[in-house]
RNA sequence: GCCUCGGUAGCUCAGUUGGUAGAGCAGCGGACUGAAAAUCCGCGUGUCGGUGGUUCAAGUCCGCCCCGAGGCA
């Protein structure tokens, strides 16, 4: 069984700095576990690791492909599995480094993806028919196909609806038939910085000052030169999405900030939501410990104690 | 010093003729299998400034005190 590391934690935890010097003092490379750091030319909305960073360890998954490329979870997978190969064919640690909670669980639970090509012209279909019938509509013809799924979704959330509409309609199988995954495929090592919320909640308003005295602004309005609009996953995120309402006239200055400072919070929150439930991910209070060096010598100290099991 | 207005949830405020309180925002909890920094679901969290009194019963009426804003001196 191969080896697997991550590092996960909630938005400006401090993950990117730990994520380094544990790389170093393990033996690492970094496979970004995250679904906005992808796409280049986003680099000040995204806090990705510095040059200089990068140049120190070996970093995956960043930069690689184009704002307006809807890169999905199953790209995603696949390529860090790929990775996880070539990295440790090297005699190098694989480490998963980030805060998206699915890709994150995609990779260590081995979500099976079903495959199935050219969606694209179906969702429209259906997104088609959604804005004709009505989305209690489609939530009813739900129902009949998939009556457990539906009941857990809930009548309004459209894009669940939908995508488990439109996997019906190309595999001719209910959508929660086919969810299925195997635990146990890597020897994980999985570790999540913790801090209270208190305290998370001051850095992400600093990050986010910082932000925008860094050139978010800027960078948003360059990325619109270049064509990327609001319609694009990339422009969805967060920061990117609350600057192109200020860009439109929606938000003031002010506004804008204090929006991007509150989505980030949420954000925080479910972060912390998705972790918690895997009970495999050994937390580190940041606060316990006065030197950070401290936290690389007890996440060293885990890591090679889960890699020597079994 | 006197007068007026105000003090109710983290914030802004509502609260009928007295029946131990409710909105928005914030916050908190949860879900999540090809958009996930997305999307969706759920939850009022309270010494009603303090203290005495009237009353079966006080956020509500009365006295005193404290705090804030304004006005007159």
């Amino acid at each position: 069984m191969l080896k697997l590391g991550a590092l996960v934690g909630p938005t400006a935890v401090g993950k990117t700095d730990i994520s380094i010097r544990l790389a170093e003092a393990i033996g690492a490379e970094i496979i970004s576990c995250d679904s906005m750091a992808v796409y280049h030319g986003m680099d000040i909305g995204t806090a990705k690791p510095t040059s200089e960073e990068r140049h120190r360890v070996p970093h995956h998954l960043v930069d690689i492909v184009d704002p307006s490329v809807n890169f999905t979870v199953a790209d995603y997978q696949q390529q860090a599995r790929e990775l996880i190969k070539t990295i440790t064919a090297r005699g190098r640690i694989p480490l998963l480094v980030g805060g998206t909670g699915l890709y994150y669980q995609a990779v260590a639970d081995n979500y099976d993806f079903f495959p199935v090509e050219a969606v694209q012209p179906v969702r429209q279909k259906w997104e088609q028919e959604c804005s004709d019938q009505g989305l209690p509509c489609l939530f009813e013809q739900l129902k009949m196909v998939d009556p457990d799924y539906a009941a857990k979704v809930g009548p309004n959330d459209k894009k669940r609806i939908i995508r488990a509409l439109e996997v019906h309609e190309l595999t001719g199988q209910s959508f929660s038939s086919l969810q299925t995954s195997q635990r146990n495929t890597y020897r994980l090592a999985a570790v999540g910085l913790y801090l209270e919320r208190s305290q998370l909640y001051a850095r992400i308003e600093e990050r986010v000052d910082k932000m925008i005295t860094d050139g978010l602004v800027e960078e948003v309005i360059r990325l619109r030169k270049q064509g990327y609009d609001r319609t694009m996953n990339s422009m969805m995120g967060l920061g990117y999405k609350q600057v192109g309402a200020y860009l439109d006239g929606l938000l003031d200055f002010h506004e804008m900030i204090a929006a991007i400072k509150l989505e980030t919070r949420r954000y925080a929150k479910r972060q912390y939501t998705w972790f918690k439930k895997d009970k495999r991910i050994h937390w580190i209070n940041m606060e316990d410990y006065h030197d950070s060096k401290l936290i690389i010598d007890k996440i060293c100290e885990f890591m090679d104690g889960q890699f020597l099991k079994a």
